[in-house]
DNA sequence: CGTACAACCTCCAGCCACTAGAGGAGCAAG
DNA sequence: CTTGCTCCTCTAGTGGCTGGAGGTTGTACG
């Protein structure tokens, strides 16, 4: 029993930051956790291994709502897999996705920095690319490369 | 004189849409462009201009920030180019990271939708390498692969 | 026992770069 | 004159936190 930890000693454990472990809790993410006497949060095993398996999700670059999912699949050992599956193979497919685009990122930017004499704007390589989509050679950036919000 | 477009034909023409050119004159990326008897804002060819640098900066994945200075860079034309370059190469370096980590991701997710059995969430591979980190192979991931807010 | 100080609590505002919606005015074509 | 489009302003919401104000609780030391 009463193997309840704070929440800093929580935080330091899963290497989540404190304020964003009481975001998790008030989003639904995580159960509100008992409390002391003092009105304190106490986390358990349970909790941390939720808050471990948030924090390398996230780290993956899953979104709340794709954790919450997860999290309720893994509560249900029994049911299919399908769905974890599914949210496992968009995530991958998106991450194929913008490696491309950062790769052609990257070529179009050292094109700009590599071509810059290091004079004056007026003759400045970088400054000529970006005001001229036509001197881009790689058109499809500016289509829809606009990656979405990440990571 | 008076070669005014309106904000939707610059938006059509540059690709950057209406609430968006509105939103950079309010955050003063764009200067507020004069109006007609009736109030709506006439674009000329430097807006046009501006609004085509900015989208294209934007699609590399600058900040607006980043987006100002330059803007205000090509307006000086003989001062040095030292900003843009930086600015550009510091762009390069993020990217660069970005890529180094996303492969990382690509091949943890790989491994984990692969390693799926498609059968129930018990067995899972995805389910059970989120829970347990130590089964991941590339533990830099959780560390700060949190990429930063994306372009 | 008092006191300093850390760690905790709640609530609210702000970040970025937009995006969406309400509610209204202007304008051209039929 | 009416329909329907574009435009206007203003406000609020998005995701995933982060930071601060202002207050309470717990602990270590003298």
């Amino acid at each position: 029993m009463h193997d309840g930890i704070s929440i800093g000693q929580a935080s330091a454990a899963s290497g989540v930051k404190v304020t964003t472990i009481r975001y998790y809790e008030q989003v639904g993410l995580l159960a509100a956790p008992e409390r002391t006497e003092g009105n304190r949060r106490t986390f358990d095993e349970r909790d941390l291994d939720r808050l471990t398996f948030i924090r390398h999700s996230r780290g993956l670059g899953f979104d709340l709502d794709g954790i919450r999912t997860l999290l309720s699949l893994q509560d249900a050992p029994k049911q299919s897999c399908a769905e974890a599956d599914s949210i496992a193979k968009a995530r991958l497919a998106d991450v194929e996705q913008r490696i491309t685009s950062l790769v052609a990122l990257k070529a179009e930017l050292e094109r700009m920095v590599v071509g810059c004499s290091h004079g004056r704007v007026e003759n400045c390589r970088v400054i000529e690319i970006l005001a001229d989509h036509g001197k881009c050679r790689h058109h499809q950036h500016a289509e829809q490369v606009l990656l979405p919000p990440s990571p």
